[in-house]
Formats: C-alpha cells, sequence, structure tokens
DNA sequence: ACGGGCGCTTGATCCAGAGCAAGTGCGAAC
DNA sequence: GTTCGCACTTGCTCTGGATCAAGCGCCCGT
C-alpha cells in the first residue's frame, strides 16, 4: 500500500461540493442559491478522516478552520487543571465543530470520534470572507452559533435541576429527535458512547446511567441491549423530563 | 412630571456615543478605528433603562436587538415546562445579552435586571449589515460568541463534576475576575444576587451556598458580612477549584 | 423610630446518587 | 475456538447536599 505517513489522520484534496450533499439541509448553507453553494464550495474543499478513538482537534490547537461531520459521531470534552473530564456534546452528521476555537485563536476542548468518521474542512478565515459577500451565509452561521448557546443553556438547565432519571431521559430524547430529523427511525438506537462517557455529559457516575437504564427497561419505557435500544414508551420520557412522573 | 406612559421601561433616544464610551475595550467594539467606531455610532442609537426586578427581554420575545450592559447588573434565566428555573448567567458593565435570541429570532430566557441598569441597544441586522462592511467588527463579534460557548463549557464542567464548595470558589474568582478587568479592586465586592440566584447558578440550594460561605468564613478564606464579600485568602480559593485542596 | 417581610443562617434529618466491590458478557486478538 | 480485557450490571454502604424547620437581622416604608 502506497498510503500517506502513517499519520492516523488522512487528508482528502478532492472536491466534496456542498451543492450536493445531502446534508445540505442540516449542515451550514442551508437556504443558499444554487449559486451562492458554488462560492462555498470552492473554499470547502477537504475531507478529513478521524478513526474512531482519534482527535479532531485537541485543546491548545491553533484554531484555522471549522468541521462539518459527514459521518460518524464525535465527543467534545473540556478538562479542568485537575485531571477533571467533561463531556460537553456529542455530534453527529451535520453538525459543527470547532466554534469553540474562534474567541482565543485556540481550540479549547477536544474533539474525539467516537466511530471512523469524516468531516468537512471549513477554512475559518475564508468562511468568514465570505460571509461578509453573502449575508444568507452570515445569517446562518450567527444563527448556529446562537443554537448552541441555546443547547448549553437547555444542557445547564439539565445539569442543574434534573434528577438522574430526567437526565437520562431527555438525552435519550434528545437523540432520538437529532436521528429523526436525519430520516432515522426515531425508536430504535445504537449508542455511539459508552456509559461514563453518558455519565460525563450528565454529570452522573456510570454505574448510576447503568441503573437508571435497567430502571426504564424494568418500566418498560426502553428495551436495553448493551448500547442498542429500543424506546418503547416515548411519552414516559417526555413526562419524565417535564417533572409529571415525580 | 410630563414622563412618558407609565412603562417601567424607558427609551433614551439621544446619542450614546461607542467612540467615547469607556467600556470600549470591553464591549462590542474592541480595536475598531475612529472611523468605524462612529459607523457603529449609527446603529447604536438608543438606551434604555431597566429598575431593578424589571425584564429586559422575557422568553419568546421577539428578537430585534442585542444589548450592551452600560451599567448595571444582570441574570439571565430558562426554565422548563414544569416551573423548573435555572440561572445561565450574570451580566455586567460591558457584557453582551441576547445572543440567545439569533437562532430562532425569538428569545430564549429571561434578562432581569438585578439593580437599576442601563444597556445600549444594538439593532441586530443592522449590525449583520455593518459587519458585513467591517470586518474587524465582524470578527470581533465571532469572537463574543465563541468566547460565550465557551463560558457555558466552563460552567458545564462546575455543574457536571465540582462539589459545592468548588463550584462557590469557582464562581467569587470568576466574579473578581471580571470585576478587576474592570478596574474594581479583586478583594472586596458587593454581590448583586440572593443567594438562591447564586444557587441555581451553580446547581446548590439556597441552604448550601449560605453553608458554604459559613464555612470559607470560617477558614478564613472569606469575610462575609450578608453581600458585601472580601476576599481574604485568593489562593486558597484557586486551590479549591483545582481540587488541590481535596 | 418602629414594624414587617424578605433574605440569610444554622441545626437536624433524610435520601439520591457516589463509591466500592464483585460479578457477567461481549467482542477482539491470537 | 479460546482467552483476555473492557464495558456493563448489580448489590451494598456511605455521604454530600437536599429538605424541613426555626430563628435572626437588615432594609425599607410608614
Amino acid at each position: 500500500m502506497q498510503s500517506p505517513p502513517s499519520s492516523a489522520i488522512r487528508l482528502e484534496p478532492f472536491k466534496v461540493a456542498c451543492s450536493s450533499c445531502n446534508l445540505r439541509e442540516l449542515c451550514l448553507p442551508v437556504g443558499m442559491s444554487n449559486q451562492q453553494l458554488e462560492r462555498l464550495d470552492d473554499i470547502v474543499a477537504t475531507r478529513r478522516s478521524v478513526p474512531r478513538g482519534e482527535s479532531l482537534f485537541h485543546v491548545g490547537d491553533a484554531f484555522t478552520s471549522l468541521y462539518a461531520v459527514r459521518t460518524g459521531f464525535f465527543k467534545t470534552c473540556v478538562s479542568s487543571e485537575d485531571g477533571r473530564d467533561q463531556v460537553t456534546g456529542f455530534q453527529m452528521a451535520g453538525e459543527l465543530l470547532g466554534l469553540d476555537g474562534i474567541g482565543t485563536d485556540r481550540h479549547t476542548c477536544d474533539a474525539v470520534a467516537l466511530e471512523d468518521s469524516q468531516v468537512c474542512v471549513i477554512p475559518f478565515h475564508q468562511l468568514e470572507d465570505l460571509s461578509r459577500e453573502l449575508s444568507d451565509l452570515q445569517r446562518h452561521f450567527h444563527k448556529i452559533m446562537s443554537r448552541e448557546i441555546v443547547r448549553d443553556h437547555g444542557v445547564m438547565l439539565l445539569l442543574g435541576s434534573m434528577r438522574a432519571e430526567e437526565r437520562l431521559a431527555a438525552f435519550l430524547l434528545n437523540l432520538t429527535q437529532r436521528l429523526r430529523t436525519r430520516g432515522f427511525s426515531a425508536n430504535s438506537l445504537i449508542l455511539r458512547m459508552t456509559r461514563e462517557e453518558i455519565g460525563s455529559y450528565l454529570g452522573l457516575k456510570l454505574e448510576t446511567v447503568s441503573r437508571a437504564f435497567s430502571r426504564f427497561q424494568d418500566d418498560g419505557i426502553l428495551s436495553v441491549k448493551q448500547r442498542q435500544i429500543e424506546v418503547l414508551d416515548a411519552e414516559a420520557l417526555q413526562r419524565l423530563v417535564n417533572g409529571t412522573a415525580c
């Protein structure tokens, strides 16, 4: 095999074409005209493959680009001076990674692929330049950043005021909602992350997550076979999140 | 008094002039030339006064503008379907409010003045238009949004993995840091919010916050007289946050 | 000056979730 | 196919913070 140097990370310089991407309606270029899409295509010139377990970027890495997940699944995590670790989010196809780096020109979290993944590389300064010309692009980019802030507020609400089972219910509903948007079944999902990663995201220990899964199974709300989850009673999950089931 | 209709909220249409504002180095127009500042002055044409206890905006309000705090102090809070409430942040002079509204054209949180306050009204679409012309402004606005995301990640870390006293220590260090940036003493501060609001922000009950304050006072880390706080040993606070003092 | 109420403190008890420990099962490597 | 290791489950105990309850003190309005 005449493969590139033994780096786990491969750059693929061939054309990607936002204009023909089936994630178009989820990703950055929502609602842009074909003509505008061609301009975007010019700057989104490379993909990058990230094997399971590898990082797309690390805390402290120089920030140059945003990344749109094409295939696969990521987690982002921050850590404090002492080794404390916190998963701040999970990203699936069509979602953007790297917004954290804009503020300081350095990434402030790690982005780790939870399965073999591929991302589109979006050089940020070129995106800024282009968005000064295309107000639709500018508008949409601002909306994406704002929604990220709103999403984080939701997680803060969850972490600050919900009990363990409520947190897990909210998490599962959020996942199924996002899968549904992507055309997948809303009732059957395969978790890409460990119990420990779920726990970190939800501010719980892995045993607590495991117990909550078991409890949901006993109550007939879920069927749980390791990472294969069937949602049997989505309404019950919703009731839990709403606090109605207290 | 021939005052405007008995609304608690007053609009003041006279000129504010970012170019001569002493918050210039904290607020939106960081690092802009005088010529650029004049353009910004044109769109930031009004102030708005918000008396203590009143809201600048509510969940569901149409989003039209960002607000820069000129004087005073705000909290932002979100709430879930059931009455659960979560303070998502506290904003002081020079900080921006309203970024949450961009994503959906509706505000997703309440912004409440914790003391009589005054904000500059920044019509958002005009800001977008201007930032398409002034790349420095565009760049800076993106940095502000990104930093907000990074800040939220920090809060998630705090809520997800810190113990009560660590959370309060982190909160106090964050406050003193921001006050220092504004030229105030780093060791003496007056809290603008109740124990309950601190607790909501930190995912704790007000009794726990109160106990943590008492503990810090007993340990000689703080002097606490109601809302008047003296930081006697900032290093001890830092050690707590770092987990070194476990 | 004084009365009322809200915000705060402090004590006592309770409990959800952490921590610890002992398995179990599945998937990957040989 | 067998072995190894990691992810997960489950039981038991422990504890940090919640909850309940009582009182205090400061500020504000009269």
